[in-house]
Parts: C-alpha cells; sequence; structure tokens
DNA sequence: AGGTAGAACTTGACGCATCAAGTTCATCTT
DNA sequence: AAGATGAACTTGATGCGTCAAGTTCTACCT
C-alpha cells in the first residue's frame, strides 16, 4: 500500500470501530438499548402499518436472520414488538411494533440523531458528505456483490 | 437532516457495520482469529522489539484496558505473546509477541492486505482516498475532543 | 400421492465485549 | 511515617453475536 492508501485504511477505521462504540454506549446510556434493537424499532416505526416481515427486516437491518430472530425475541419479550405467522405462507413471519414499542423509538429519536450529526454529520464539509456516499456504495458494492442490501436499496444510482 | 445528509448517514452504514462484519468473518475463516486480535498482534509486530505497554497499546488499538486484557489474557494462552510487569513502575506490564505470534501475524497479513484492499481500497477513487482520510480523522476528532488516539497520532495536521 | 428440495425461520452452545468492582503499586500530602 | 490519591491493570458477571443444526412449512417433481 502506498501512503495514501494506508492513511486512508488508519482514518477508516476511525470510522469503523470509533464511531460504532461511540453510538452504542450513548445509547445504552440515553435509552437503555442497543443500537441494532434501535435500528429494528426505528426501521418497523418507519412502515405504514409498522409491520415488516422477518426476512425483509433482516435486509434493511444488514443482519442474519439468526441474529434478527434473537434480538426480536428480546424485544418480544419487553413488550416493544410482537410476531404473527402469516398464514398459509410457511413460516413466514411478521413481525409488528407495539404502541409501547412506537413510544421508546420516538423517546430515543432525537438523542440518536443528535449523536449522529454530533459524532459524524456536522463535522464534515458538504464535499465530504458527497464523497461519503460514494464511499459507501463502493463498499456496499464489494462486499455484496450485487445482491440486494440496506445500502444498495435507498442509493441513486 | 436534509437528503445529502441521510444519504451519508445511509452509506456510512456500510462502512460501519458491513466492512467490519466481511473483515471479521474473513479473518476468522482464514486465520481463525478475531480482527482485533490480528491488530494487537500486528501492532506488536511493528515494534522494534516487539513489545509495548499494555495501555500504550490500548491506545493504539482503541480498546478499553479490560478489553485488552482479556484478549492478551487469551493470546498468552495460545502462546503468541508475553506478559512481564516493568519493575519499580507500579503496575505497568509489557506485552511481547513471541516467535510463533510473529508467525502467526506474517502468516494472516496478506489475506488480511487482500481483503482491506478488495472491500475498501480498491473500490475507491483518488479523490475518495483522500476524503475519506479527512472524514476519518473528523469523526476521531469529533467523538475523542483532542485526545490522543490511534488515528490523532498516525495523522498529519 | 409420495418424496425431495428448499425457503423461512428458531434454537442452543460458545465466544467475545462491556461494565463495575477489585487489586496492586507508587507518589503525594501533611 | 501514615494515610490518601490515583494510575495501571485484572477479574467476574452479564448480555449480545455467530455458527451450526434443527424445525416447519410449501412447492415441485415424477
Amino acid at each position: 500500500m502506498n501512503s495514501d492508501e494506508l492513511a486512508a485504511w488508519l482514518a477508516n477505521s476511525a470510522i469503523m470501530i470509533s464511531l460504532p462504540a461511540a453510538l452504542d454506549a450513548r445509547m445504552q446510556r440515553e435509552s437503555q438499548m442497543t443500537f441494532f434493537e434501535y435500528m429494528v424499532l426505528s426501521v418497523l416505526s418507519e412502515e405504514p402499518d409498522r409491520t415488516m416481515q422477518m426476512s425483509a427486516l433482516a435486509v434493511r437491518t444488514s443482519a442474519s436472520l439468526s441474529r434478527l430472530s434473537h434480538v426480536v425475541g428480546r424485544l418480544e419479550k419487553r413488550g416493544l414488538l410482537a410476531r404473527s405467522r402469516i398464514p398459509g405462507a410457511g413460516r413466514r413471519t411478521n413481525t409488528t411494533l407495539t404502541e409501547a414499542g412506537y413510544d421508546v423509538v420516538v423517546a430515543a429519536a432525537p438523542g440518536h440523531v443528535a449523536a449522529v450529526r454530533e459524532y459524524l454529520i456536522d463535522s464534515l464539509e458538504p464535499r465530504d458528505l458527497i464523497a461519503l456516499q460514494r464511499i459507501g456504495a463502493a463498499v456496499d458494492a464489494a462486499i455484496n456483490h450485487g445482491r440486494t442490501t440496506a445500502t444498495s436499496a435507498t442509493t441513486a444510482h
């Protein structure tokens, strides 16, 4: 690697390591949940009927079905969402946000947005905001060679 | 958030979530160790005497002393490194890479570099390589307000 | 109609991370 | 010189993530 590549890689580890750690710690402190748990609830809350099928939710949150199943199980125990089998459709299962779950997302959202701004967005110049979109898209493409993912579904091309 | 900020944030999650997952999985598969374990061994291998004090190693790897202590304990059991108290200096402890540990790093390095290239570096245009340096530095600064970190120590300012 | 393949989860075991608390030194204070 | 403070780790409990294996349906094949 040449020096630009090396510097880029080192700088990248701040994004890859420190950022998620900081966001996770803050979410835990302010809202007593994991960053990933928040993602799940938040994605559900944006659906018109606050419902999504497990496998679709897994894709949207970039998680394995196994991981999602564990997490949804815990969130269900806490009463934040509920599962229901879709009849006549194999093992397909819908997950629906409860009122309590919706309230939790609404309560956590401002702190989350503030954190994302504070740690990332607000310290970037406009050109770097654009660059970050390209970089993220490139990484996504390199890892998931053309499969549909959370980022690829939302990126203009 | 406006649409550029939102898009940047979404793209960012590819870097924050998919990239470490991909690198970790590959390191596990190819070299039977964690990405973080590799970092520890690799950082040590770059020191002239293959030795570093625990707390310095913690800063360089962006880990808490607790996390590092656990990991170093395991690596020591595997015979990849050794700890030794520095006499007359409180609880200060040095960690030294063993020959076996050095061999492991050397064996794992090519695969690691290839992965970093494949998933990140090689899919970026030169200008984005530079942008990534700025973005990483900005994130690092926003999170660790001025404290010395792994990235801040290696970034030209 | 019976059997096979495969999609969509679920489960359990195991390993790793985090947090809070504990330990062990050295140094500073009075 | 005794006690307090703080630095530098270590330890243990708890919870989350991952992987491999298991379950439960549907659909296709012949």
